[in-house]
DNA sequence: TTTAACCGGTGCAAAAAATGCACCGCTTTT
DNA sequence: AAAAGCGGTGCATTTTTTGCACCGGTTAAA
C-alpha cells in the first residue's frame, strides 16, 4: 500500500532513533527520508520529532500520530480481511499476547481447533507479563491479550473474565497431596517454587502471606512454568499455576489443589481487546469463541 | 494533506457517480483519475467500483473502504486538534446534527457561551430529522446529533438521555389554556397543527391517538416547528413541541403544557455520537458539557 | 437505423515529484 | 585536535504522475 510508505518511515525513524540508521533499515538514502519527514511535518503542521544532537525523538505530537497511524494500519488490513471475507472465505491473521499458563495446553488446543475449521487462518502467540501485554494491545502489535490480573485496564476492554485461584502441583509422593484443603501456610512450610516477583500468581501469593505475617522462602524462582512443572517432579516441593495452565487430565504426573480461597483471593483471567477498536473479523469471532468455551468450562 | 489525496479522490468519484465528472470537480483529467483508481484497487487487492455502461458505482468492498476513508481523515483532523490543544490553545470544529427543537434557544445559548470561552472553535450546526442524524454521525459528517427519539440505528452511542414530554402550545386566550390537566382527546377535539409524519412528535402523537381509537385532523401540517409557534398567535388553536424548544421565560406570548403521560408515553431527547469513534477534543469537551447542562436542567 | 453523447480504458510524451550524491555546519567522542 | 555521527541542503538524475489524443463499447435521441 503506496501512500503507507511515510507511515512506515516514520514509524523506522521512531524504532531506529536516527534518520540515517532508519534509512538504512529501509533501504533508502538518509536525504530522501530527511525530506520526506520534513514534508510531512509541513503537511500535518507541526513538528513531530524533536532534533537531539545523537538523533531525534517523538515528541508528544509524534506520539499522537504514531498512535494514529498504527491504529490506521490496523484498521486497513481490518477492512481488506472483511473484503477477503466478502467473497466467501474466512482468513486472516490474528496475534494473541498471553501469559505463560495458556501455552501448555489451553491455547494449543484451541488455536489447532480453530485452524481445522478456517485452515486460512494464521495465528501469533506471544508470551507477554500482564503489563507487557496491555502495551502489546495499545500499539497494535496483538489483537488480543489473554492475562491473568492484568494491571493497568485503562486502554483495556475486557471480553470476558474467568476466576482461576491459584494452586499447587507437587509429586504424588508429597505429604500435601492428601491433604483436604490446602492452606497457604502449608505451602510456605514445605519448600516450595515460586515464579519471578512481576508474574501475577507470586503478587498474590505475597500479599496473602504478609496478611499472614509469614514470609516466602523460595528453593528456586523462575520465570518459567515449564520449568517449575518439571521441577516438582524431581525434587520434594511445591509449585503453583492456575487451573487453565494445568491439564485437565487424571494421568498427570503430578497432583494439583487449589489453594483455599480464604488464604488467597482468587484472580482472574481476563480475555481483552485495545478499547474502542474494532477487531478484525477472525479476530473478533476467534475471541468470542474463547470466551464462550471459558465460560462453559469454568461456568462463570 | 497529500498522502489521503487518493481517497478524497474516491471519494468524489463515489459522489459523482462517474469517473469523468468527478475528475471534472477534482480539477485533474479522467485519464489520471481513472489510473489512481486502478492503481489504489491493484494494491488493496480488490476493486472497489463496479463499471456500469453509464459510469461506476460502489461495490460492497468499496463501502467498507469508503468507510474507512473517512474515519481516517476524520480521526487524521482529531489528531491535528489534539496536537494544537497540545500547545495550549483550544480550537477545532464541532459539528451537530440536531431536531428542529433545539434551533430556537439551547443550541444558540450555549453555543454561544461556548464560543465565549473558546473563540476558536467553529461550530457547524445542521437540522436533521432522526434517521438523517444518524447517517450523518456514521458517514462522520457530524460530531454530534442531539435528536428527539431517534430511530436508534446500531451504529449510535448515546451519551446522555433527557425525558421530554409532548407539550401543547396555544394562545392565552385558548379554552385549553386554564386547564388544570391536558387530555390528548380535548386537544384533537380543538383545531390542531400537526408537524410531518416523518416528524417524532407526530408519531408518538398518532401512536397514542390511535390507542383511543381517536384520529387526528390537523387544520395545518407543517414541517417547521417555527411556523407552527407562530400560527398558534393569529388562529384559534394547538399547537405541539417538546420543553426544549419552548422558551423557559414567562413572558412568553403563548401558553405551554404538558400533555398528561396518562395519553402520551413522554419521549427522550438523545445525545449522541457516533459507536466506538474518539471525538475531536472540542467535539468532546462540548459533548460533556452539554449533557451536564441537560442532566442538570431536566433533572434526570 | 443512424448518429451523437458519454462512458471507462490505454499508449505516449511532457511535467512533476522523489531520490541519490556530495557536501555543510554542528556536537559528541576519542 | 581529530574523528565519527548527526540533521539538513543544492543539484543532477531517476521515477512517478499527469495530460493529450484516441479506442471500443453502450445508451439515448434523431
Amino acid at each position: 500500500m503506496k501512500h503507507l510508505q511515510t507511515f512506515h518511515l516514520i514509524e523506522a525513524v521512531s524504532r531506529a532513533g536516527s534518520i540515517r540508521k532508519a534509512a538504512e533499515d529501509m533501504n533508502i538514502t538518509a536525504s530522501a527520508l530527511n525530506r520526506r519527514i520534513q514534508r510531512f511535518e509541513s503537511e500535518f503542521g507541526s513538528q513531530i520529532f524533536e532534533r537531539l544532537p545523537r538523533g531525534v525523538r517523538l515528541n508528544p505530537a509524534g506520539e499522537l500520530v504514531l498512535q494514529h497511524i498504527r491504529s490506521q494500519i490496523s484498521d486497513l488490513t481490518r477492512v481488506q480481511n472483511q473484503v477477503a471475507d466478502l467473497s466467501g472465505e474466512r482468513r486472516g491473521h490474528i496475534s494473541i499476547a498471553c501469559s505463560q499458563a495458556l501455552l501448555p495446553y489451553f491455547l494449543p488446543a484451541e488455536i489447532a481447533r480453530y485452524r481445522t475449521e478456517h485452515p486460512r487462518v494464521s495465528f501469533s502467540v506471544n508470551v507477554r507479563d500482564r503489563a507487557q501485554a496491555e502495551e502489546e494491545l495499545s500499539t497494535f502489535a496483538s489483537d488480543l491479550a489473554l492475562v491473568f490480573e492484568p494491571v493497568h485496564l485503562v486502554d483495556f476492554e475486557v471480553i470476558c473474565a474467568i476466576p482461576q485461584p491459584v494452586t499447587v502441583l507437587m509429586s504424588p509422593d508429597h505429604p500435601l497431596a492428601r491433604a483436604d484443603e490446602i492452606r497457604l501456610r502449608d505451602c510456605l512450610d514445605y519448600p516450595h517454587v515460586l515464579p519471578t516477583t512481576h508474574i501475577a500468581i507470586r503478587h498474590l501469593i505475597e500479599a496473602s502471606a504478609h496478611r499472614l505475617s509469614r514470609t516466602t522462602a523460595p528453593i528456586v524462582e523462575t520465570d518459567s512454568f515449564e520449568f517449575m512443572r518439571h521441577y516438582v517432579l524431581r525434587e520434594k516441593c511445591i509449585g503453583f499455576q492456575i487451573p487453565i495452565g494445568l491439564k485437565d487430565d487424571p494421568a498427570r504426573p503430578y497432583v494439583t489443589k487449589e489453594i483455599s480461597s480464604k488464604d488467597i483471593p482468587v484472580g482472574n483471567l481476563f480475555l481483552g481487546q485495545l478499547k474502542g477498536r474494532t477487531l478484525p473479523v477472525a479476530s473478533a469471532r476467534f475471541a468470542l469463541r474463547i470466551a464462550a468455551i471459558l465460560e462453559e468450562r469454568y461456568d462463570v
